[in-house]
DNA sequence: GTGAAAGCGCTAACAG
DNA sequence: CTGTTAGCGCTTTCAC
């Protein structure tokens, strides 16, 4: 038997007063006698109302939802980034819709359209690896719903987000490298039309070159930063005449394809190669050894892009000019970079 | 400048025709005129017409909007089923909403207020850990809000669910480790309300009866199934006055931080002590050595989950039964549990 | 095949 | 402080 959910008329009736009143003690507006107030609430609990939020938002014009887009869930980093967003947009009473683009831009293109049609009354978006362009998010610009990247964003557009500094991230990686005596340092990359890869790349560029050394063509390879892409790029580097001593890659799934490789060949690391990743993701603390890797702040990345997501949906009236907030990262040092102590 | 979308009765009055006529040339309603719903569908485009959900959710009673409790998305398995929950629901016309319960009953009970106050269609839901009763699920019959429970429920609850087979998952598991040659295996056991645990622990407990050994009551050590519980699990073990020769764990978290203390007391794996895990997590073939577990064909129990949803949610009149479907397991047999070769 | 009209439940003027 | 009224955009009888 489905329950006939009560409604502000129901009370409205019951209590011989105007639809409008119930509504107004219900959402505490304050021109409102406390007598009123407090019967409606209590005949509300009676009957165990519970507001239409449809009706509201259809009438409002606004969904109190919001729509989030990522390239996937698996790994650590999105998880705990949804963590997060979701912890602040419930308490601020928001929904949240969650969408995952597969790395893939036709996917995400229809996940945005997915967002508009549900009405949402923000977008929050990490790009796929394969999004190269910007038009699907046009349609959001021009209807005005307030839209705010994460991490992943393309450069050259003018958009909120809140970003990681991943060329510190890269600067300090190779820095560290460096420190430990490494001087022929690889690395794998991942696509440059992306931000987060291009600047991890950068920050690898400036540390070597901060130490008078040349970043040499052979020992950067480009991949698609999946452990397959470790282990192709490390067999490919171990195939070079001059070994690299370290490589520096962008990404903790490739690193520790590369970590594979090398144990197959009996190399011994981090001696005779030294490895640094990118993510912190669960398990590089459970190779062997386990994997020096920079932190993103995941969490407080999530907690940070839904703050500027609601900032935005509430004072939707003014167009405040896109805003930018970038987070530090941290390196964690463990075993597969570090054989002096410290 | 934030685009006014075009409604039905834009259509409407651009065309002379009623609303209802253009609503159901939209709808592919049948008894309509070719030359009408030509003509519609084509202003429809030109004016990038997008339908009004949330009006039509109101007038309809349904939200197209699904929901989705479950107690974490970090560690693949869950994301793994939201891959698949997601990939159906949309293909379907559904949107999806996540909660996360954090493993945490209290939040749970919000996670269901939330998408009851969010007008869902329908509920799937895996349970948190500390989820103990099904109160907070009254409400949802009540409304006759379908429900779908999967992988983790509460025994003799009648609703319908999909589950893996866990009781098999253990049973293999075990009966692989007495083909190895085990005598000694010790488990690592979950909380035993939820089904999952109980039934990997009665599939341990009936492989060592079906090789008449009996189930000894110090190599069943229960806990919470983390990394940390694994390690004060096994330091337990190490403890007793004869050793065991293996342990299947219910979890792969606990047997990883089984695996940890292991190697430093530097105990040979497999050849001092066996180990077998549970969920085969992304970190099981990265360790050293790689750890044996049970496969639970994640994205397909999402899969099945969510379609036992729709079917639910769209032949709402007729209330059938709930139905249980169990999928099966798949052992994977890595270096932690074989020094034979087969 | 098409139109007219009612109404889903709520909010927001505008009156008083 | 409270009531009256209109209407968000859509679907769905009921007519013709």
């Amino acid at each position: 038997m489905a329950l006939k959910r009560a409604s502000i008329s129901d009370i409205a009736k019951e209590l011989n007063l105007a639809v409008s009143t119930v509504s107004r003690a219900l959402n505490g507006y304050s021109r409102i006698s406390e007598t009123t107030r407090k019967r409606v609430w209590k005949l509300a609990e009676q009957l165990n109302y519970q507001p239409n939020h449809l009706a509201a938002a259809l009438r409002k014009g606004r969904s109190n939802t919001l729509g989030v887009i990522v390239p996937h869930i698996d790994g650590h980093f999105f998880a705990l980034v949804m963590k997060g967003i979701e912890a602040v947009a419930n308490k601020a009473g928001f929904n949240v819709m969650l969408c995952q683009s597969n790395e893939d831009y036709v996917h995400e293109q229809k996940n945005v359209e997915t967002l508009i049609n549900a009405q949402v009354d923000g977008i929050l978006v990490s790009l796929s690896r394969t999004t190269r362009d910007f038009k699907h998010f046009e349609k959001v610009r021009k209807r005005g719903i307030p839209l705010v990247f994460f991490d992943r964003i393309l450069d050259g557009i003018d958009v909120s987000a809140v970003v990681l500094d991943d060329y510190q991230g890269g600067y300090q990686s190779v820095k560290h490298l460096l420190d430990q005596g490494c001087r022929r340092i690889a690395h794998f990359g991942g696509p440059q039309h992306l931000n987060i890869y291009k600047n991890r790349y950068l920050g690898y560029c400036q540390a070597l070159r901060d130490h008078h050394l040349p970043v040499e063509e052979e020992l950067v390879v480009f991949g698609d930063m999946k452990m397959e892409d470790g282990i192709q790029g490390m067999k490919q580097l171990l195939s070079l005449p001059q070994l690299p001593d370290a490589v520096f890659s962008a990404s903790d799934f490739s690193i520790v394809g590369a970590l594979q490789v090398l144990k197959e060949h009996k190399l011994r690391i981090p001696y005779d190669i030294a490895l640094a990743g990118f993510s912190n993701e669960t398990f590089t603390s459970l190779t062997e050894p386990m994997l020096t890797s920079v932190d993103q702040h995941c969490e407080e990345m999530g907690r940070a892009a839904i703050r500027l997501l609601l900032e935005m949906v509430q004072e939707r009236t003014r167009q405040l000019s896109p805003r930018k907030i970038v987070l530090q990262p941290e390196l964690l040092l463990r075993e597969s970079s570090r054989w002096r102590q410290p």
